[in-house]
DNA sequence: CGCAAATAGAACTAATCCAGTACTGATTAG
DNA sequence: CTAATCAGTACTGGATTAGTTCTATTTGCG
């Protein structure tokens, strides 16, 4: 499969219960409770989240966090990008290419970036607003429709 | 980022290799040298696409493997789906829901889900025909326009 | 027939990476 | 001034991955 970190999950999680909140600062030990999350992994995030421009935080008593932007300006991709890094999804197509001991053989270094734009792009149309409606049409456990008769297991890797 | 194993990264270049080989058998050998990639992990990544079938494979000497279907019939999403089980992006997503200790709180159920669809479609619209174009318009070092001012981390997670 | 070339499959290991924790410091409301 | 809260860094146990090794099986060819 494809796999983003724990962290990027908890994160979404988090942005959706800071956009319900609508503008109200909540602090880390709130939202943690909410979505019985652990609290320090909790804090880990929020920071990230708020160093990436996403949130804004405030110290102190009654402090704590705050969209920086309407829930509609804030992408999948924003989010996953702050806690992962920029999108990319090999080495290869990440790094200075100037490195890669393949360069000469793969002739991949056009398709990656390729891939990782379509990705982009998807995440991209995605906003926090969406992902905060509580019952989206499900399609509950999403099985790839795979055209060809792929071999389907039945666990994640 | 976004991360695949390394094995569909080879994956998608021992395809792209078949790709051009037109219907003639390449045994793993040849494979893993004209990529020069670890023979060893070549074989086990062949099998792997074989099983899956995407492959067909010919035992015996002058044996080797060779492409089931057309290079246009088949997506990186088969390709990527073969060689790390079905697309799903968190453990969340794809297994039973029943067992989520926090199914009631995260409400999350709904968007991963999306997240999912939306990648795996655009990864459906890639045919290894297209990864195999020697040089596509290359944007070769893709930096997602964080139209946020979202920090930008300059190494891959 | 029998050898050599090839794939099939499973088991194993070392290294890397992730999730989560702990601790110390800085800021601010009351 | 003190308690609540965010900021940052360092550390650890466990899981996962990358890669290897070994054995079995199949098959073309002399």
């Amino acid at each position: 499969m494809i796999r983003i970190t724990r962290e990027a999950d908890y994160g979404i999680l988090l942005m959706t219960g800071l956009a319900q909140a609508e503008g109200q600062p909540r602090s880390a030990a709130a939202l943690a409770q909410q979505r019985r999350l652990p609290l320090p992994m909790v804090g880990k995030i929020l920071k990230a989240l708020t160093r990436a421009g996403l949130l804004n935080s405030q110290r102190g008593a009654q402090g704590g966090y705050s969209l920086a932007r309407p829930a509609s300006e804030i992408s999948a991709a924003d989010i996953i990008g702050a806690l992962e890094g920029p999108l990319a999804i090999t080495e290869c197509s990440s790094e200075r290419h100037d490195g890669c001991a393949r360069q000469d053989h793969c002739e991949v270094s056009g398709h990656w970036p390729r891939i990782n734009q379509a990705i982009y792009s998807a995440l991209q149309g995605i906003s926090l607003d969406d992902l905060s409606q509580p019952n989206p049409p499900r399609p509950l456990h999403f099985h790839p429709l795979h055209p060809t008769g792929v071999h389907q297991l039945d666990r994640p890797i």
